[in-house]
DNA sequence: AATGAATGAGCTTTCATTCAT
DNA sequence: GATGAATGAAAGCTCATTCAT
C-alpha cells in the first residue's frame, strides 16, 4: 500500500514545514499561506491533507510531543535508578537547538491550552504520560534506596514544575540561564528529593 | 472648554476591557473590535487613546505586572525573614481568580516574548525585578540564620523556575494541582533551601 | 471690529498651514489632522472655521489664485504693449520656489476639476480672467503695431495652453526644462504671434 | 487540473474596470472596493492579481500609456514629413471619448508624479519617448525642406508643452476649446515652426 | 471661541476556506 | 491527487465629522 505511505510522508512534510515557520515567525505568524510557501506547495494542499488549520497545528504539536517522548524513552532505557531519573529530567531541558525548538512550540501552545478546553485535553494526555514516567522512575529510586522514602506523587509534581519553569525561563532569557546552570539546578533538586518532605501526603 | 475627562482613567478602562477580553477569548482573540465592544465604545476610541494595537497590549501587560509587583511588595512588607520569602512565593501562585487571570495574561505573552526580541526585553525587566527581590529576601534569611548559607543566586533561580512552572501547570490542569497542593510544594521547597547545595558557586 | 479681523487672520493661518501640508505630502495627504497639526491646533478648529474639508481646500485654491492674479496685475501695470504681455506670461511660469508651489497646488486641483463640475466652475472663473487679460494685452499690442493683426482670441488660447503645458512639464521634469529654457520658449512664441495665422477666425 | 484562466486577460479585465472607475469618480475615488465592484468580483480578487493597490494603479497608467504610444506609432507610420508630424500631434489631443479618457487618466497621475519621485520617474520614461519621437519627426521635416532649419529640441519642447496645455485646457473647459479649435491651433503652431527662432541654441 | 472626546464609515490588506477543473 | 481561482469575513487603522463643554 504505497499510497498510504506517500500520504503520510506528504503530511509529515507539511508538518515539518509548519514547524520551520513557527520557529521563524512564531505561532501567530504560522498562516496556511506561510506553511504552504515553506513547503513549496499551494495553499490548497494544506487543506487537502488536513481539512483544517487547527488540524495541522494539532499535528505539529503531537508530532513534537511524540518525538520528545520517544527520545526520552530511548535515553532513559540506557540507565537505571537515579541516573535514569536524571537523564529523563535533563532530556527535557532546552539544552540544544533541537530541544529549544521543541519547547518553543510547546510553550506557544500553552496559552492556547489555557483558553481552549479541547487543546487543554490534548495537552493533559502528554503531560500525564510525562508525570507518570517520573513517578515510575522515582519509585524505582526509592526501591533501590537511592532516594529516601517520600511522597513520589508530589515529588514528581515538583520536578515537572521545575523543569517546565526552568525551560521557559531559559527560553526567554538564555543569557541568564546557561545550559550549565540549568543542569546544576536540576542536579541540586535531585539531591534534595525526600529531604524535609511535605508534612502530609496526598 | 471641552468635556473634561480623566485621560488616564479612560486608558485604564480600556486596558481593563482588554483584560476581560483576553480572559474570555485569549490573546489571539483580543482584537481592537472586541476590546472596544467590551468597553462599550467604538473601535476608533482605542486608537484615540493608544497609538497602536501593540501599545494597548503592552499597557495590559505592564499594568498587570505593576499590579502583581505592588501587591507582592505590600504583602512582603508585613513580614520578615523566611516568612516574608514564603509570602512572596505564595503570592505569585494562581491561588485565586485575580492571580489566575494575571498569570494567564503573563503566559499569553510568553510565546510572544520568545519570538519577538522587543517583547523579550520588556519581559526581562519585570522578571529581573522579581528575581532580585527574591535574592534580597534570601540574603535576609541567611543573615537571620533561618536558612543555611548558600548560593542565593542559584536558589533564587530555582524558586523562580518552580513558581513559574507550578503556576502554568496549575493553570492548565487545575484539577491536578489544587491550591493546597501548590502551597505544600512551595513550602517543601523552602525547607530544602541550602540543603545539598550545588557543587560549585557562580 | 477686531473680531472679524481675527477671524479672517485665523482662517488665513489655516489656509497657509494647508498650503505647507500640500507642498510636503501632496493634496491627497492633506488630511484635516495634518493641516491642524501643521497649524498647531486641534482638528476641530478646522471644521470650526471652514465647516467642511472641501471648503478649506477651496480656500487654499482661491487664495493661491488671488495671489497669482494680484502679483501678475502688479507686474503688468509697470509695463505696456509687448513688454506687458511678456511680463504677464513669464510671471505665470514656475520660475522660482513661490510660483513653483502655486502651480503645484493648481495642478493638484486639475484632476479634481475634470471630474467634479463644481470644481470645474470654480476653476473656469480664474481661467477666464487670465484669458481675458491676455486678450486685452494682445489687443493693445496690435493697436500699438507691435504685433501684426491677428485673431487675438485664438492667440490667447495658444499662449494659455503653452504656459500651462510648459509649467506642468517644468514641474515634473525640472532638469529637462530649466527656467532659462522656459523663458526662451515663451519669448519665441511671442515673436511668432500673428505669423501664418489660423485660416479662419472664430 | 485547476481551472485554466488566462492570467493576463484577467489582469486586463481588472485594469479596465479600474479605468472605468477612474472615469466615473476620479483617481481618488478609485478604491479597491470600487474597482472590484465594477469588475463584478470580490475585493480579494484585486489583491490576488495585483500585490498592491499601487500596482494596479501603476498598471492602469502604463496600460494607458502603451495604448497611446501604440496608436500614435500606427498613425504616424502611414505618413511622412510634415504630415506625420501633424498626425502625431493631433493624435495626442482629446478629440474623441477614447483619447479624452486617456488624457484624464494621465492628468490624474500628474499631481502624484509631482509629489512622488517614483511616480515621476515612471512618467519621465513615457514623456521622453514622446519627446524623442517628435524630435525625430522634426528632423525629417527639416531634411525634406518642409520646415526651415531650427533648433529641433526646443521646437519639440514647445510642441509638447502646447499639446499638454491644450489637452488639459480642453478637458476642463470643453466648451471653450472645441475639437476644431484645438486642431486649428496645432496647425497654426506647425506653420510657425522655425520662424523667428529662439536667439541661441542649446 | 475653542477643543478634546467620540464615532461611524470606510480604507487596504490578510486570512482560512471552498470550488471547479 | 493536486491546484489556481475565487470569496466572505475580518483584521488594524484612518478619516472627516459631530458633540458637549
Amino acid at each position: 500500500m504505497p499510497k498510504i505511505i506517500d500520504h503520510e510522508a506528504r503530511r509529515a512534510d507539511l508538518v515539518q514545514a509548519a514547524w520551520r515557520v513557527i520557529e521563524r515567525v512564531g505561532l501567530e505568524g504560522a498562516t496556511i499561506r506561510a506553511i504552504a510557501g515553506e513547503a513549496g506547495a499551494s495553499t490548497a494542499i494544506v487543506t487537502h491533507y488536513f481539512a483544517d488549520k487547527r488540524e495541522i497545528l494539532r499535528a505539529v504539536l503531537s508530532t513534537s510531543q511524540a518525538r520528545i517522548e520517544e527520545r526520552r524513552r530511548a535515553a532513559v532505557s540506557r540507565h537505571a535508578g537515579i541516573e535514569a531519573l536524571e537523564v529523563a529530567l535533563l532530556d527535557s531541558l532546552p539544552l540544544d537547538e533541537e530541544r529549544r525548538l521543541e519547547l518553543l512550540i510547546e510553550v506557544s501552545f500553552w496559552a492556547r491550552a489555557i483558553a481552549d478546553p479541547e487543546s487543554a485535553a490534548e495537552h493533559l494526555k502528554s503531560h500525564d504520560a510525562w508525570r507518570r514516567a517520573l513517578v515510575r522512575l522515582l519509585k524505582d529510586c526509592v526501591a533501590r534506596g537511592e532516594v529516601p522514602p517520600c511522597n513520589v506523587n508530589e515529588e514528581a509534581d515538583m520536578l515537572v514544575a521545575l523543569v517546565d519553569g526552568l525551560g521557559v525561563d531559559a527560553l526567554m532569557h538564555p543569557d541568564r540561564l546557561s545550559s550549565a546552570r540549568q543542569v546544576r539546578l536540576v542536579r541540586a533538586a535531585l539531591r534534595r528529593i525526600g529531604r524535609d518532605a511535605p508534612d502530609d501526603a496526598t
